[in-house]
DNA sequence: ATTATCTATAGATCTATAGATAATGC
DNA sequence: ATTATCTATAGATCTATAGATAATGC
């Protein structure tokens, strides 16, 4: 778990030696990179625009990936520790008692509301990783959901929430996850139906109504 | 509504008279491409290839589309009236008494089960249409959704479910459609955990939750 | 004569690198 | 001397079309 917080990127090659400096220029291409992805999609982006937006040559570019497809790796991790670092701040702020899950929803809805062209671009470009890196970006995912898990199977324990199977609170983790989610990939129609608030209030009526039912 | 089992394509131009020639080459194409695109996707897959594939040569290619996005259009559109035939077949088959809403969420389920990677393709690819194609392809996905609505409220009409705001019905029609989808995209997790009708049924629970606990 | 199909290729990219140049530190 | 950066370009594509050829129907 450690500190999750800042990127955990450590395995992508470089030519240059000065760590630190290594750590600024991928970060004014994370920064380049995702506005271009965003707005083009990755396989519409060259890198060459990658390098411009960087205020990189691309020779220069290249000193700091091997090859385009770190630098979706780069953004997609960047994108991840974000969120992760939004919904653990959001944890760290909401009290532990009844009400702690709505709260919880709450803020991971609005982080997900924030990010919304980002959560969109990993739905979008995860696929165009290589395997060993899609791995990596999905475990991320993973870690996120399980946030979520370990919040409902206290509540669970506590007795706060009727006493779930344990894989069942694993499948409601991941109905939040998903319902955050989709507030980003369906915001096309949902935007137009749907202020934020109103969203999350529904969706929280929606999440804790199987809860309350208590029918397992 | 009229017939929307067989593909609403008209607006795509080409230069062969024989619209009965035209359907079989395009479904040609199609069948070639949705392969294609789900093992390397749309970016990676060359006009080249769609070609050989469909036993076409690349100039006879051209004269059923004008563009490689045509193509896509041509397999997203194809892909949803699946879906939706599949869909609407299982509406036929299930009663109309008090289980029929679980009895849909089954049947949709499966369909996504079974579809699964050409669900992914669209989440995936949606984006690289043109605007006025995704507009098109958007249209399916609301038109789906739309289904799931159409049950929801007459068991609320009913009596069958609890009295529930239009607003509310909405959403959960979109949850129904999502939860379906991300068997598909969580599927690199879920699949390992979960057997297609285990999570039938824990997802019914969930969905059925909120209308058993009457909350609203 | 018209329609459908094919081959060959124009024209336009795009990724990644080689080799030269500038900046830094001993 | 070492490190970081740049310019110029090799090499490899890829989409879409022009123009030639084959098949069909009057």
């Amino acid at each position: 778990m450690q500190n999750r917080h800042t990127s955990n990127v450590v395995n992508i090659p470089t030519q240059v030696k000065n760590r630190n400096l290594v750590e600024l220029r991928r970060r004014q291409i994370i920064d380049a990179a995702v506005t271009l992805f965003i707005e083009k999609g990755f396989h519409k982006t060259t890198t060459r625009q990658i390098a411009r937006a960087s205020g990189l040559s691309i020779g220069s570019l290249y000193e700091y990936i091997e090859s385009k497809e770190d630098v979706l790796y780069l953004v997609c991790d960047a994108i991840h520790a974000e969120i992760e670092h939004g919904v653990n701040e959001a944890l760290q702020r909401t009290g532990k008692g009844r009400n702690s899950l709505a709260e919880v929803i709450r803020e991971y809805f609005l982080v997900c509301h924030r990010m919304n062209d980002h959560i969109l671009l990993i739905y979008q470009e995860t696929q165009s990783l290589p395997p060993q890196w899609r791995n990596k970006v999905l475990e991320n995912e993973v870690r996120i959901t399980g946030i979520f898990m370990q919040v409902l199977a206290k509540l669970s324990d506590n007795g706060e929430l009727p006493a779930l199977q344990e894989k069942f609170i694993e499948l409601v983790a991941h109905n939040i996850t998903v319902l955050g989610h989709m507030w980003t990939f369906r915001r096309w129609y949902l935007a137009r139906h749907y202020r934020i608030e109103d969203y999350i209030q529904m969706q929280s009526d929606f999440i804790l109504g199987i809860c309350n039912a208590g029918t397992l």
